[in-house]
DNA sequence: CTTGACACCGCACAGATGTTCTCGTATACT
DNA sequence: AGTATACGAGAACATCTGTGCGGTGTCAAG
């Protein structure tokens, strides 16, 4: 369905006047707003709208009109609407608000003995967290992995945590990251450091040996910013 | 403001209607709703409630009223009536939704040395957490410490870590609590052990000792049932 | 050129809707 | 008893408001 500037102007307009008095316009209302000097062109055009499930229309009802936000966000006509409900925002109790995100939580990574990672992506996941934006910034670049093995248990890391990473190519040396190590088809959660053409992986329990691969053959996929426990 | 049922029974038809049908109702549709035959009735009554604040009003503009959530929550009203604006649940981009709450920081706990704890309760906190309800039960018994010391460091909760607590008198021997120790009016987190009429509070540390106290003059405030760190 | 779809305008009309006026009843206060 | 106030009913009134119908201009298809 097309639509033309009219037609977007009377639902910017509805969804402001919704927006400012909570209750929607008038045909003639709407009409003055968008200068349209006949009630019956504002009547034609709310059937196109109606006909479209942009709107819903109460017949012979004064202000029997509103907004389906779920066909125009659908349509992408709410972007720059006002009024829109509110996604990915909380509501305290006390009336403030915050902004939250979903983080994917992609699957499990080793610990001790990589293992393997499903080849998984945001929208691959079956598990998210909901967390505060307050907490983390640029959340677009984060997911989680649940941890198997202990080999990270030195650095405080252990079996059944989840770690919240950072998707970045690079990391700093002593950084504590996802790797995807190539000829073995695994990721594995190590200290990393470069060192030469060399990348040494350390795990944090002096159990496990150290990995020496070339570099070439190792690519970071993230680094660990956050780790969570549950105990209970 | 003391409110009359009809009053009420008023509020509760607007809520409802205005949830069901995206406008308000017109006087004669309140009317019918609640019983009262005469539109001057309705009126009379809107413009007490309008007086009362609970409603807002436009002269003259069919449909033109809306209710004032705000002063309906302070009246108490707001409970029982469909239709208020959520607080304390986030709305996802995807259309589910979720409900979340907030756990107040209530001050740094020693796991090293014990030092004060504030008198802390959920009023005085500075600092909240915004946590998902699908990770905790009960979240009314949570809080969270800031964990100063490094005494709990073979249990992987490290200086400087969130520990999220569920307040609770009574604790399993072997779990990590915090304890009061009343002749010392300071606060720690340890290991709890009872045996016979003796407390022992063990650190997850060998360089630090064991504590021994009565029974009677340790107090548990809370089990630790989430760790949370973060790295960045 | 004719036709019909489309978008639009003006206007009249009926029904929807808020307001106002008169009246009745009950209760509290002087 | 008299008065004021709260609460309510009914009807008349004036707007407000959605709908319907006739008409205009454009444009592309037949």
């Amino acid at each position: 369905m097309k639509l033309s500037e009219r037609q977007k102007s009377m639902l910017v307009f509805i969804a402001e006047f919704v927006e400012g008095n909570n209750y929607p316009p008038t045909i003639r209302e709407i009409g003055t707003a968008c200068g349209i000097s006949s009630t019956s062109v504002v009547k034609y055009n709310l059937t196109k709208l109606e006909r479209g499930k942009l709107i819903k229309r109460d017949k012979e009802v004064s202000r029997g009109l509103s907004l389906d936000w779920g066909r125009l966000q659908e349509a992408g006509l709410a972007d720059n609407m006002i009024g829109a409900p509110n996604t990915d925002r909380g509501v305290r109790s006390d009336g403030s608000s915050f902004n939250f995100f979903q983080v994917p939580v992609l699957g499990h990574i080793a610990a001790g003995q990589p293992i393997q990672v499903e080849t998984a992506d945001h929208f691959s996941a079956d598990e998210w967290l909901d967390l505060n934006e307050s907490l983390f910034r640029n959340p677009a670049e984060l997911y989680a992995l649940r941890v198997q093995g202990d080999s990270m248990i030195d650095a405080s890391v252990l079996d059944g945590d989840i770690v919240i990473l950072r998707h970045q190519e690079r990391a700093e040396n002593g950084e504590m990251v996802a790797a995807w190590i190539d000829n073995k088809n695994e990721t594995t959660l190590k200290h990393f450091y470069l060192e030469g053409d060399q990348v040494r992986l350390r795990p944090a329990n002096p159990s496990y040996p150290e990995m020496f691969l070339p570099a070439a053959d190792v690519s970071v996929k993230g680094k660990v910013v956050s780790v969570i426990r549950q105990l209970e």
